[in-house]
DNA sequence: TCTGGGGTCCTAGGACCC
DNA sequence: TCTGGGGTCCTAGGACCC
């Protein structure tokens, strides 16, 4: 038996938005950047680079923070759609490397190497940790070469010690965790740094005197499930080399049945926080009336119908509701509309302005032809299968339903008006 | 200028069925 | 009449990730 071979990677792309950005725009290298919303705007950090941590800026800070941090920093608003190209061209790159890839997010991709013996042979002759270090080094310079964009990588035995690895890897780096040495490598870490372990959590054990990964797992597993749960218990197998772990088991994640079958998603949701509070009522049905559309359009994309229907409101005073209604499947503007409303009935809890409106379809059923009369009022109108035509060659915001601004209302169906904005 | 937007997963209680 | 389990679905909230 060869020696057992840690063989998830997790490859992350460093400071991915300003690494876009710096290409798009060179003069922006070695300098101080954070890509997040536009000023003036409500919202937060997406990137930051190295240079403005040094100042405390961080992804997810309130933007009006980073200003305070770094005044002289140069701020871009985030620009979703010229990023993912990029993310794809990675993912064809780490394809040449490894049939078995996952996107876990724009910047992060998992791998395994399990069975690649082949490849190991053209990088090294012996097949142990050397030798996966190596092709995920030429795998990293291959990504820069390609694309311009600095990624780093982690190696270990499962998802989790893989993804703590490529943090320690950062930046530009590769960290490899050899089996049965996950608590000697990740043991002196802060709980914080395990995938899972948020703030809260965090602020719990830290409360119960227990700050590193060591501390935590010489709980006995009794105490550790009854006192922390499920999470602090996949801390445990997390750490633990034994054959589950070495299979990159400990979740169910990843490997042979991860992804949804047909590219489908869990859910598809849309939200909005208003640029000031809103008490208008009128306005967020208007709003609701926008995201809803946008929902339904995103699901006839993917050939999906989503049986439950869940409206969120965010109060002035960050109080969030949700109120879902589970029925016949649909990605009809009109129906899911109907329920969308007699959902902000239930949903008006408090008499406080509103900050954010989210509509989202989930519980989604592969999209079969109806079996209902196809002249039904519910229907997509003919009218609506030309938008959508439209829509797919312009993209979504190419053509509008009614007129969206405050001199105008909604028309009562789809097939009322077409109005192009713009 | 406090606190985005897209997701996943987990928990817990109640309804309902066997 | 009393006393039960399981199992599944639905709903609401919340932690967490990037």
């Amino acid at each position: 038996m060869a020696p057992a071979v840690p063989r998830i990677c997790c490859l992350d792309l460093d400071t991915f938005f300003v690494s876009v950005e710096r290409l798009l725009d060179p003069s922006l290298e070695g300098k101080a950047v954070v890509v997040g919303a536009s000023k003036g705007q409500r919202g937060v950090v997406t990137a930051a680079s190295y240079e403005v941590r040094r100042f405390g800026v961080r992804s997810g800070m309130p933007m009006a923070d980073a200003v305070r941090r770094a005044p002289d920093a140069i701020f871009l608003p985030t620009r979703h759609n010229t990023y993912s190209p990029y993310a794809k061209r990675v993912r064809e790159v780490l394809e040449r490397f490894c049939p078995e890839v996952r996107t876990a997010s724009i910047d992060e991709f998992f791998l395994d190497f399990r069975g690649c013996e082949r490849l190991y042979r053209r990088f090294g002759d012996a097949d142990g940790d050397a030798t996966i270090e190596r092709v995920v080094h030429e795998m990293r310079r291959a990504i820069k070469r390609e694309t311009g964009l600095p990624a780093s990588a982690g190696i270990g035995a499962s998802r989790p010690v893989a993804k703590i690895a490529s943090g320690l890897a950062k930046p530009a780096g590769v960290v490899l965790v050899p089996v049965g040495r996950e608590r000697e490598v990740l043991g002196p870490l802060p709980v914080r740094k395990y995938p899972g372990i948020g703030p809260v959590m965090e602020e719990r054990l830290l409360r119960a005197g227990l700050e590193t990964l060591s501390q935590l797992v010489e709980l006995p597993a009794g105490e550790l499930r009854a006192r922390f749960g499920g999470v602090a218990q996949r801390v445990r197998a997390g750490l633990e080399p034994n054959a589950r772990v070495q299979l990159g088991r400990d979740r169910p994640a990843f490997l042979e049945h991860d992804q949804p079958q047909g590219g489908a998603v869990g859910s598809i949701s849309n939200e909005r926080t208003f640029h000031a509070d809103v008490g208008d009522i009128q306005r967020v049905l208007d709003q609701l009336r926008t995201l809803t559309e946008r929902v339904c359009w995103r699901a006839r994309q993917r050939g999906v119908r989503a049986r439950t229907v869940t409206l969120k409101l965010r109060f002035s005073n960050f109080h969030t509701v949700t109120r879902s209604m589970t029925d016949r499947p649909s990605h009809v503007e009109a129906q899911v509309l109907r329920r969308v409303r007699e959902l902000f009935q239930r949903a008006q809890v408090l008499a406080l302005p509103v900050r954010l409106v989210g509509v989202q379809l989930s519980n989604l059923v592969p999209d079969a032809p109806q079996l209902e009369l196809p002249l039904g009022p519910d229907q997509p109108a003919p009218v609506g299968d030309a938008l959508d035509a439209v829509r797919d060659r312009f993209g979504y915001d190419a053509i509008r339903l009614g007129v969206a601004g405050s001199k105008t209302r909604w028309l009562a169906t789809p097939s009322e008006a077409v109005v192009a904005a713009g």
